[in-house]
RNA sequence: GCGCCUGUAGCUCAGGUGGAUAGAGCAGCUGCCUUCUAAGCAGCGGGCCCGAGGUUCGAGUCCUCGCAGGCGCGCCA
């Protein structure tokens, strides 16, 4: 069990045995905190202060005998000692031996430790990225995808059951633009006079696809007619641009369960069935000739419109038979990851998923905000109409993929992202992920040198020897780990994960320059030997989590 | 006009369910390589947490109203 929970359950236990002293019914929640000084112990609770509260008593005086009921549900003698402060906190000071045997747990489970079976017989269905395949993908959609693809890493790691996919709208306009923008390229490539659709894809993209297609094809469609031209060309552009961005995707490290294409949706009638069904329920009505779905009652802006003048269905409601596919399939729990320019479209999906009668609650709609790119401290522009845009491949290959994946979660997706490439490029302490990567680097070269010295580390390291301050906040840094997991798990923000791997970093380091892990006594070198074992699971288990490798050289 | 996100050090950002003296990196300055990796360490400055009210014993955190930036508000996807 995480130290954090243990406290919070002595706390609780504490609070309990106290509560028909006090007359008091309810059940207050009880919330335990590390302190942010050091000295206001390993943990502090402010229950006393909650009680103090709903009992209309003195906060102090509470605090004095929960402090007495905790020492008496304290069989174990975990807690060292307790201090009643400030205006009514008890700050928990525990023994040095619970950070031993968390060490010590954390030594037995290896990579396993921080895992959990929280999320034991949950299912969770992770849609992410999903960008239309019409073009290559930019540096926002990196940022999707590296949030999507850590939680999916950390949902799993917490014993969930978790579905990765991909929605590709392969129907539609933009398909049809798509096809004839390429066939327009083709003819250029072919020395034919042509001109681009209007609101054509005009990236230079298209140029290069033109231009394969032509090696293969060569000058086939030169002089055909548009129609018959037109479906080889749809389906070539879409074809070899959603290949491109499985690649990119791959080379990013992030991979899928299922690549689901819209197109399925339609043949299989679920977009129909959809939309009957909401009709059975009276949440449809026509009007002008189309078809609307009352959104507006179900907490949307206004009603949307499902089927069109002409009879084709909209995205959205395509959309709806998407998401009524995933209820159907039964998961516990759907997180659909979403650049903000789609917040608008969450009331509206929300307002679906209640029409068809399902619970909106199992649905959660991460938005992912903008990403800037930086180079050299000026904003690298971009523009979409153009087609002139940085993609993610150019990204991958300048800074790596380990920089990249580290540098698109060192922020809360909630915020804006300035991406640095020049500092993401240095190779220095500036870089926070080689910082990172030194320390499981120079743990590994230690126990490289131990090798070569004979010094190997035994069954059961002294670690009742691991008294310095140092040494027991390298210990505290590593027993929280399973909190820092399970607090990415509660909120769904994987930031958390690197930030931190900078904590350890900067303790193992400082260490480092202070200390001696070999050459010390035979039982001191065994409990250091331990120490930094423990330190390099919680950072390669931790960098695994975010996607980066943890490299045993650098 | 309405909605969502954001506003914390010169810059980029952390600051679970409200807690005690608000943190980190970058940038700037000063030191440290005969040692298990200097992609490292130690130190020095730097703050009206956008503003105004409110709730509370207590607010960077919650509420209201402003201000500023970003993004949306299609029978596009």
């Amino acid at each position: 069990m995480d130290v954090r929970q243990i406290v919070e359950s002595l706390v609780l236990s504490a609070v309990r045995r106290k509560r028909g002293g006090w007359g008091m019914e309810v059940e207050l929640p009880v919330s335990v905190e590390i302190p942010r000084q050091e000295s206001h112990g390993d943990f502090s609770t402010n229950a006393a202060m909650q009680v103090a509260r709903h009992l209309h008593r003195k906060p102090r005086e509470i605090a004095a005998e929960l402090v007495a009921a905790l020492r008496e549900e304290d069989r174990e003698g975990r807690i060292a000692s307790l201090e009643v402060a400030g205006p009514g906190f008890i700050n928990i000071f525990l023994s040095e031996d619970v950070w031993r045997e968390t060490l010590a747990r954390a030594l037995a489970a290896g990579p396993r430790f921080g895992s959990s079976r929280v999320g034991a017989g949950q299912a969770v269905h992770l849609e992410f990225v999903s960008a239309n395949p019409t073009g290559p993908l930019h540096v926002g959609h990196g940022r999707g995808a590296a949030v999507g693809d850590a939680l999916a890493r950390i949902l799993e790691f917490t014993g969930h059951r978790v579905v990765r996919e991909y929605y590709v709208n392969d129907v539609g306009n933009q398909m049809d633009n798509l096809g004839r923008s390429l066939l327009a390229r083709y003819r250029e490539a072919c020395g034919r006079p042509s001109i681009l659709p209007e609101d054509g894809y005009r990236g230079e993209y298209m140029v290069e696809l033109a231009e394969a297609v032509r090696a293969e094809v060569g000058d086939r469609y030169a002089d055909a007619a548009d129609e018959s031209a037109l479906p080889f060309f749809r389906r070539e552009a879409g074809d070899r641009i959603l290949r491109g961005i499985r690649e990119d995707l791959a080379a990013f490290r992030v991979s899928y369960d299922r690549w689901f294409p819209e197109q399925e949706l339609h043949a299989s009638g679920e977009v129909t069935a959809a939309l009957a069904k909401l009709r059975d329920r009276g949440q449809v009505y026509e009007s002008e000739g189309a078809t609307y779905f009352r959104s507006a009652e179900l907490g949307d802006e206004k009603d949307r419109v499902l089927v069109r003048g002409d009879g084709r269905t909209t995205y959205f409601a395509a959309d709806i038979g998407y998401h009524s596919r995933k209820v159907a399939e039964g998961y516990s729990r759907m997180i659909d990851i979403w650049g903000a320019d789609h917040h608008g479209y969450v009331s509206r999906l929300r307002a679906a998923l209640k029409g068809l009668g399902e619970d909106d609650g199992r649905l959660t709609v991460l938005l992912i905000q903008f990403v800037t790119l930086i180079r050299d401290g000026k904003a690298v522009q971009m523009s979409t109409r153009s087609g002139e845009f940085t993609t993610l491949r150019e990204v991958l290959d300048e800074v790596g993929v380990d920089a990249a994946r580290f540098f698109y979660l060192l922020r809360s997706y909630h915020t804006h992202l300035d991406f640095d490439l020049t500092l993401a490029k240095t190779q220095s302490r500036n870089n926070p992920v080689y910082y990172i990567q030194y320390v499981h680097a120079r743990i590994s070269s230690i126990f490289r040198e131990a090798e070569g010295r004979g010094e190997t580390l035994g069954e059961h390291p002294p670690l009742s020897i691991l008294t310095l301050p140092e040494e027991t906040r390298l210990m505290k840094a590593v027993a929280r780990f399973p909190d820092v997991v399970s607090e990415c798990v509660k909120t769904l923000e994987p930031h958390r994960i690197p930030f931190y791997l900078l904590e350890v970093a900067d303790l193992f380091h400082a260490f480092y320059h202070q200390h001696r892990f070999l050459g010390e006594t035979p039982e001191r070198t065994q409990a250091r030997l331990a120490l930094a074992l423990a330190v390099r699971t919680v950072v390669a288990t931790g960098l695994s989590l975010i996607g980066v490798t943890a490299p045993e050289r650098m």
